[in-house]
DNA sequence: GTTTCGGATTAGGATAGCTAATCGATTCTA
DNA sequence: TAGAATCGATTAGCTATCCTAATCCGAAAC
């Protein structure tokens, strides 16, 4: 019972190019180069014998077999994805524990997390929010996502999110009575401070300005509170890219001036090297590399 | 809509090993090693993170993961190889001729050629059975199997089937009256001759036998006549192994001897270069090639 | 008419995948 | 009970597939 399969991978890449009606979306999706699905497709057409596509000068269609070969194609895929994922969901019963920094948790993970819900149901998954970094041999933790250098010894550590960090603040600071348009603009401001970031003096030497106090202002010691408080009109904030996107995208804070520090800390997905083995730290693993990518 | 898709050709040596419950005999349907498929399936159990076989001592047995997930793999790979039939046969319409000598045509192509028919039924195939060489220019032929040396300038050749010359009888000559145990034994019967094939003085001097008049017997113009004379128990044939294979599976003929011709010629599959790219010249080929692995 | 967009092409490099050889465990055979 | 045969695992090294970077080309947009 052997059967004729066209190259597999080239399969992938046809589906991808055909849903999204361009090889370049479809090279982004999935992580390759456009002329990697370019020499897939074109494999793939050879092997058939004949053209999926109809090359138009910016635009790209199915050709009529195009069109008759996606939908059992598509449909391969989903069978294959759908029982793939009910395999490792029905390894995954049980609780999933992920601890990580509340800043990062009420910023970040949480607005996100429901996705993951989603794709698996049964798993009952729990967020540790602390400040306190988790001893994996006490803890009854399967993920931690630390913010840091990324050197912890005898754990498995693979960088999620590079930082980012610039001021923000609330939307009205660019137009009120003391608009904000230059960084030196910012001594008419009060300053939020936090613990964990980087100081405003090492971002005011970065930025060449002089003669801000950069000691003036709130602090705090989480960066959640700062960020609440710069929402609230209370003062600007040195922030960290990840955890401003969502707020800038819904408009609660802008982004002020161009000024950006790249920054040397990451947040990084840790634990234990055998963890990572198990299905559902896997699952989990793999969705926030998911995520993260999507930002 | 991004899937998480396990590696794809790792899913097809999991769907075969299952189906075998055996490395080796998959290993063989994929024509590569044992090693190869090891490999595979590991690799594809580290991604899952959960074994899908039990390894017994000298047994294979899928885990419980792996019984669920194989009828779901196996769908999708069904629906791949069907959709694909269909998508080469809808552009497959029309005849297909191919051309070849009556004596490979009814000794071999036509009694495997209904599984062909039975995988493209709206192919309308075509034997023209000819000793005569094609020519693609002015006939219209599809695709031509010949016998000989293998170099036709301008034509696309490859070696479809190797030959290998031995002598054949009918099965009461073993323990007939006059038994034939060794190749002197000859010269008490009929040699049957025909005109492609070797001669029985190449072959004499290759066992080593003298003393054999190798002129004596009956001569026919193409093969498949002598071997129905050997069939009929008129004498003894020098047969090229492809064309008397099913006759000796079904005993009509036996091997006689163990003394064995590799021979300088083969079948090989020829047509001009393009012609291999149209949709149903090329399933013709790939499944020439099939049925001529399975001998 | 210059720029931009999207796919094709080329040559070269990375990696996935395969092989050959060998091992170890088990079972069959004599 | 020894020896042979079977079947999967493992290792190291090679091959071929696949991918990338750079560039080209044609059409459309500005």
């Amino acid at each position: 019972m052997s059967r004729r399969l066209p190259p597999l991978n080239a399969l992938r890449a046809f589906e991808a190019a055909a849903r999204h009606l361009s090889f370049t979306k479809a090279a982004d999706e999935l992580h390759v180069t456009q002329a990697a699905v370019s020499h897939q497709i074109k494999a793939l057409e050879e092997w058939l014998g004949l053209p999926l596509f109809r090359r138009m000068n910016r635009a790209l269609a199915l050709t009529e077999a195009g069109q008759n070969y996606l939908p059992p194609v598509r449909e391969a895929m989903d069978t294959l994805s759908q029982a793939t994922d009910r395999l490792i969901r029905a390894d995954s019963s049980g609780t999933l524990t992920i601890s990580t920094m509340p800043s990062f948790a009420s910023k970040w993970l949480v607005p996100r997390l429901m996705r993951f819900q989603n794709r698996f149901p049964d798993m009952d998954v729990r967020v540790q929010s602390t400040s306190q970094v988790v001893d994996f041999a006490r803890q009854d933790v399967d993920l931690a996502i630390r913010f840091g250098s990324g050197h912890w010894p005898d754990l498995r550590v693979e960088r999620l999110l590079t930082e980012d960090i610039y001021p923000v603040g609330h939307p009205s600071l660019l137009n009120g009575d003391r608009p904000l348009v230059n960084p030196e603009d910012l001594c008419h401001h009060t300053l939020l401070h936090d613990d964990y970031n980087i100081s405003w003096a090492v971002w005011c030497r970065a930025a060449r300005i002089d003669g801000v106090d950069t000691e003036r202002g709130l602090r705090f010691d989480d960066s959640s509170f700062t960020l609440q408080a710069a929402i609230n009109g209370h003062g600007i904030a040195l922030a960290r890219g990840v955890l401003v996107a969502d707020d800038i995208a819904a408009g609660r804070l802008v982004r002020l001036f161009d000024v950006r520090l790249p920054g040397s800390l990451a947040y990084y997905v840790v634990a234990p090297p055998h963890y990572f083995s198990r299905p559902k730290v896997k699952a989990l693993r793999d969705w926030l590399f998911e995520e993260a990518e999507a930002t």
